[in-house]
DNA sequence: GAAGGGCCGTACGAAAACGTACTAAATATT
DNA sequence: AATATTTAGTACGTTTTCGTACGGCCCTTC
């Protein structure tokens, strides 16, 4: 018996899920490791299995004449390949892996049909979707009323809490594709951020070192999707 | 026999419904009219009906320290209320009448019910809400890629749409918290369009001229997740 | 038909971010 | 150890957008 057990699992919908349920995908379920740049779902291809992240980062990001632009992100909280529970195999969206870590896999007829039979299964992943759709809100939030400070403040949080770390492996090249700006703006930003010792940098690895001061940063760009995410896990 | 029938009915969802599924829903369908700034759905409050859009638009807004932020926009070919979709009753965003019209709506509790007993019901409503979910993934890209007339252009086309009609009743005043910049931004936004014959504009109006020119203008930020409805409410 | 309020046009200095190009340092490669 | 490659730092003129302020127009209301 290879198949993962209730107690060995980090990804935090798994956890929330009744023991029927999890019984349910428990079977079907695979480890598989992530590595960097991995796609996991391709722009307009079949959608061949859900991955609930164990240790990692993976974007959903949608891939456009200006380059790629990040839409949303999942870490260990999550689940990549929410189309999958909106009755659908396909998305003009790709997740890929940015922080190298693993998951588990399960089949998409494997998810289909636990849906079609568990109301309860449906109940979490439909929350989670929507804590996702918040998200998105807030990513919106921080790129129109936030300074690129404020904006690498508020990627470093989200980053920080789906990682459950304080290491961040990132360059600054990649995150300016994820905040959407100048490679050079992130190298001025993360001057700042360090200057105020809210982290500290060296190369390809932010540390964080002031959660407090950072949240300070994002305003009420952070918080709100993150508490959103808390309620629907525990409310209902 | 006051409830609706499916051949009177413009919202585009409810015409996508089989008939079972329609004859599920209909008894308990109101028709209401939608009033400019109508709150349907407020922060953090149960929500108490769902709404099918058959004329006017409705935003799903932000409320943040910096002001409204818009995250979607819905008319006749939406659902207003999807977190009742998502197995929850509640959502930090609130839903606001934009254009006037009216709507259809439907007790939370009777659209619960009927999403545990159809499958098929559950099958359009959530292929919506990934096309929302491409579409306010479209916004994120339109304000990070485009200029204010550019951005102008994206959210004319949406508008246009969900509306049905070339005459928008919009003020700047709006379309500057919509596009999230300053007012004469939109101003100076608005003469550019104009000038170049792709709008008509006069208080408190704008009116399509030139919807080629548009998509021209709002390049890949536009049609993407138009392209991504219309497959998800036919495909399958 | 006068008054007032909402809507629109315009102007201008300031700030943020951009595009680009080039240097320097750290890590990999051989 | 020498060299290539990746990552990070710096510089500078340009563009976009901002904040703010004020004047004019349309339309309602009295």
């Amino acid at each position: 018996m290879s198949q993962p057990q209730p107690s060995t699992v980090r990804n935090r919908l798994l956890r929330a899920l009744g023991s029927d349920d999890f019984a349910r995908l428990a079977l079907a379920l695979e480890r598989v490791p992530l590595t960097l740049g991995d796609i996991l779902i391709g722009p307009h291809r079949r959608i061949a299995y859900a991955y609930f992240v164990e240790e990692g980062i993976v974007s959903v990001v949608a891939d456009t004449a200006e380059g790629r632009i990040e839409i949303g992100i999942t870490g260990f909280e999550g689940l990549v390949g929410t189309p999958l529970v909106l009755s659908t195999d396909r998305t003009p969206h790709m997740a890929i892996v940015q922080v190298e870590g693993a998951a588990l896999r399960l089949p998409a007829d494997a998810l289909r049909a636990a849906l079609t039979d568990s109301p309860t299964l449906r109940g979490v992943l439909g929350r989670y979707v929507q804590s996702l759709i918040v998200q998105v809100g807030q990513t919106v939030h921080a790129g129109r009323d936030l300074t690129v400070e404020g904006r690498l403040a508020h990627w470093i949080l989200m980053t920080h809490d789906r990682l459950g770390r304080d290491e961040l492996p990132l360059t600054h090249e990649f995150l300016s594709v994820m905040l959407g700006v100048r490679r050079p703006g992130v190298t001025a930003a993360t001057h700042t951020l360090e200057g105020n010792g809210l982290i500290t940098a060296r190369r390809g690895c932010i540390t964080v070192r002031d959660r407090e001061k950072l949240e300070e940063m994002a305003g009420d760009t952070y918080g709100v999707a993150e508490a959103e995410y808390e309620r629907l896990l525990t409310d209902e």
